[in-house]
DNA sequence: TAGTACATGTAACAGGTTACATGATTGA
DNA sequence: TCAATCATGTAACCTGTTACATGTACTA
């Protein structure tokens, strides 16, 4: 469900198009909640159905027309609710691991080439996220309260990616030690 | 796909029956690659069909007959086709962490007791890590390599939740620090 | 005798991935 | 003219979740 609810929190704010939210996610929201086009465009048709959403079909100029969502009273009362009820942690299912776990049965050069890259990916979505975190840092306590709440996803962001290569590098010193 | 190839990983070191496998998984896969039993047998069923393994049927005295998976040379051959091939990293799906993108809409001492509740979990995680830990630890580096290579993901489980930790800290003091 | 561990499965449903389909505008 | 961006969708498939179903043996 929660796709939805990431759905809503964007809607909170603005209404939005299912292309727009689409954006919101790849830039922002992606940190925290991974969602294709297609979902996207699925979840909307469904809430809506639900009375979560309402929607506006706005013509444009030389464009096609787009079809604006807003939240409803009702989809910000879900929203509230959601947020209220605990929620568990993300299984982890992580594929890099498992290959780790079993990395004995190829030659090192195998698992320390894939860690590298794993590392290198890493560093670049940090350099973008601490990029983003200038733009915060520089408002300091003068950011209103609901981007300090998206500060922290930030945060839990820059962290994950650090976390990342911190082991990275860890088992790529282990995969050099080792003969084979 | 990982799925098979995580419980080839676990077959690769000896045969197992579905339900073995899966307190296997709950024991020390848990920390890379989460599966429920029945997310288990429907892949065994699955996979041996695709001749990656093999079963026999064990009668047993006073218990039901159990069913014993072994790799074939197939399914070796496909897990470690399948290391040499990238991945990516696994997308971020956190519901915590879209609470605390909203977390401007609800008092702060909901998202205080969520974000503590979240922290009590990793920090108990974390100790029955580290519990692990001194068990490899006590061994150094007389470890085999295979078990050097589990040890990876255990430390990288550790790290995880050492993240998580820190960053529900900084995520308390933020909420603690605001009115409402 | 009630609960836990052993042991294996079916079925329905929810959520995520990938491919396909369409068509306009803008900028290199 | 070719690629990217804007804009919306369908369909098939794969993976993960949850509930249900069955039965034995051991232990508290």
């Amino acid at each position: 469900m929660a796709l939805a609810h990431t759905i809503l929190t964007t809607l909170a704010d603005s209404p939005h198009t299912g292309y727009d939210l689409w954006k919101v996610f790849e830039e922002s929201v992606s940190c925290f909640w991974k969602a294709t086009q297609q979902q996207i465009y699925r979840e909307l048709t469904k809430m809506e159905n639900q009375g979560l959403l309402t929607s506006e079909v706005v013509p444009q100029e030389g464009k096609p027309a787009k079809k604006v969502y807003s939240i409803t009273p009702e989809g910000k009362k879900e929203l509230i609710s959601w947020i209220h009820q605990p929620s568990s942690p993300t299984a982890i299912r992580e594929e890099l691991l498992v290959k780790v776990r079993a990395g004995y049965l190829v030659e090192n050069k195998v698992m320390i080439q894939e860690l590298e890259y794993r590392r290198r990916l890493h560093s670049e979505q940090l350099a973008s996220y601490l990029e983003k975190e200038k733009l915060f840092l520089a408002y300091g306590d003068k950011l209103p309260f609901s981007e300090k709440c998206r500060y922290l996803t930030l945060r839990r962001g820059i962290r994950y990616e650090q976390e990342w290569i911190e082991w990275c590098n860890e088992a790529i010193e282990l995969f050099s030690s080792l003969g084979n």
